[in-house]
RNA sequence: GGAGGAGUGCCCGAGUGGCUAAAGGGGGCGGACUGUAAAUCCGCUGGCUAUGCCUACGUUGGUUCGAAUCCAACCUCCUCCA
């Protein structure tokens, strides 16, 4: 039950197409066997699977790594399998949580499993024998309670179980681990199989946290005569050390109906200077030599590198119009000479009828949650309405604030800034 | 089932009758400096129809002029014992 771990891939001198790319590219931590994955890549098509929990409507930035990944697979020609979890969200992932998950309703779930198809379809071919989407609820609910024992329960032991870092971290801390959450990693691991028995998967991607819950998988593939392969991604930190994918507004989503494709481009033209070359090479498409180039530039030069990155991670996850239409609207916002494009916020034009205060303004947009928070943004000097900061909170908005077009820009900070049109 | 311990704001964590919308830290946001970067410094960080009002220290009741703080019951978790 050993395992080769390989951290980084000096050593080694991959022959097949998509290993050689995922490792230029950054994407290996971890892998259960390098050489006979990459004899397997070699010699033909591949199915390979990640999964995502259901747990919210749209995914965000964190399960973008795993995309990506899946995405070049199916570049070289492999099919990738996106498995959701209509069935484990129920149960709730523990690993490295200090607190048990709120369980899901079924209407729930069914919701997010339709907020993440969204993203899902725009990544990948899904059309017949290319790739699709595969719900683990299909055959976890199928299971009877005493079949399972039998079939699975015979091949994990507890003493094993016990050893994971996952489930050892949450007893050390002295958090309660319910056997719910205790057998979510039989449950990971049954789905490799069902997989691989239904489909023919052999690979598994997933972030190094899930190492443990792979590792099981394979394992049991083992014990069930196929031989299956485990790929963990590395843990995005950014230059500063947090975990990536946090900003003002929470998470950065995926979907355009949780964050506008302005507010997404946003995200990653505000990149630090250091993760820029990183970030290219796992969230773009572009050529690693012009990864190259774009990561030499130096200072102010960078952010030239920044756009682009941007523009390409939008274009791959929103499409390309989004994305032209968010660098439109950076340049226009942020040269000072706003207009051209379209407005980044469009309201009734109704609102204008009575008197709108721009407190209301900055929540109807977005740049605040409450009205609280908008008053502290304005008693802070943070807020410019058509440039010029304003600084009395009861500042009303009328007709003379609105420039040709019915719109004014309302920037909160210096780097949220939007267009407000009233349509 | 028994004994002991714990549950505080986004997170960690102090607080054991009024001075507590609750110390301190983290995170986040805003300002200055810049390059829509980093680092640094300063400020803010429950809500509202806002010189006041409402909600908040596991839940529900109680004592008190007054409770996160005292009492009771309950819920959840931890440790030890059976």
């Amino acid at each position: 039950m050993k395992h080769t771990l390989v951290d980084t891939a000096h050593c080694f001198t991959p022959k097949s197409e998509a290993l050689q790319l995922l490792i230029d590219r950054g994407f290996l931590h971890q892998c259960t066997d390098l050489e006979a994955l990459d004899e397997k890549l070699r010699t033909g098509p591949i199915t390979a699977y990640a999964g995502f929990d259901a747990t919210a409507d749209s995914l965000h930035v964190g399960h973008l790594l795993p995309l990506m990944t899946m995405r070049w697979l199916q570049k070289t020609g492999h099919k990738p399998i996106l498995l959701v979890g209509g069935g484990t969200t129920r149960v709730g992932d523990p690993s490295f949580r200090t607190e048990s998950r709120p369980l899901l309703d079924d209407t729930q779930i069914e919701h997010n499993l339709a907020g993440i198809r969204t993203t899902v379809e725009r990544l990948f071919d899904l059309s017949e024998g290319q790739g699709q989407i595969v719900n683990n609820a299909e055959w976890l609910d199928e299971f009877r309670f005493l079949e399972f024992l039998r079939d699975f329960g015979t091949h994990f032991t507890v003493n094993r179980m016990m050893t994971f870092d996952s489930v050892r971290s949450r007893l050390e801390a002295q958090q309660p681990l319910s056997v719910l959450e205790f057998c979510y990693m039989m449950l990971q691991a049954v789905d490799f199989v069902e997989l691989n028995q239904r489909f023919g998967c052999t690979l598994q991607i997933g972030g190094s946290d899930q190492w443990g819950n792979i590792v099981n998988g394979v394992d049991l593939g083992r014990r069930s005569g196929s031989q299956l392969f485990g790929f963990t991604l590395p843990l995005l930190t950014t230059a500063s050390g947090s975990k990536m994918g946090k900003t003002a507004e929470g998470a950065v989503w995926l979907n355009p109906s949780r964050l506008s494709s302005f507010g997404f481009w946003q995200f990653w033209r505000n990149a630090d200077d250091a993760d820029v070359p990183r970030l290219l090479k796992l969230f773009t498409d572009l050529p690693l030599g012009e990864i190259d180039r774009l990561s030499s530039l130096q200072g102010q030069e960078l952010n030239e590198a920044k756009k682009i990155l941007a523009t390409q991670v939008t274009g791959i996850v929103h499409g390309l119009a989004a994305a032209e239409a968010a660098l439109q609207q950076g340049e226009a916002l942020f040269s000072g000479q706003e207009d051209l494009s379209q407005p980044t916020h469009e309201l009734p034009l109704s609102l204008l009828a009575k008197p709108l205060g721009l407190l209301d303004l900055l929540v109807k947009t977005g740049f605040a949650t409450t009205n609280s928070e908008a008053r502290r943004l304005i008693r802070g000097g943070g807020v410019r309405l058509n440039s010029s900061i304003v600084l009395e909170e009861t500042r009303m908005i009328s007709e003379g604030d609105l420039k040709p077009g019915e719109r004014l820009t309302l920037a909160v900070g210096k780097r949220r800034k939007a267009l407000v049109g009233f349509v």
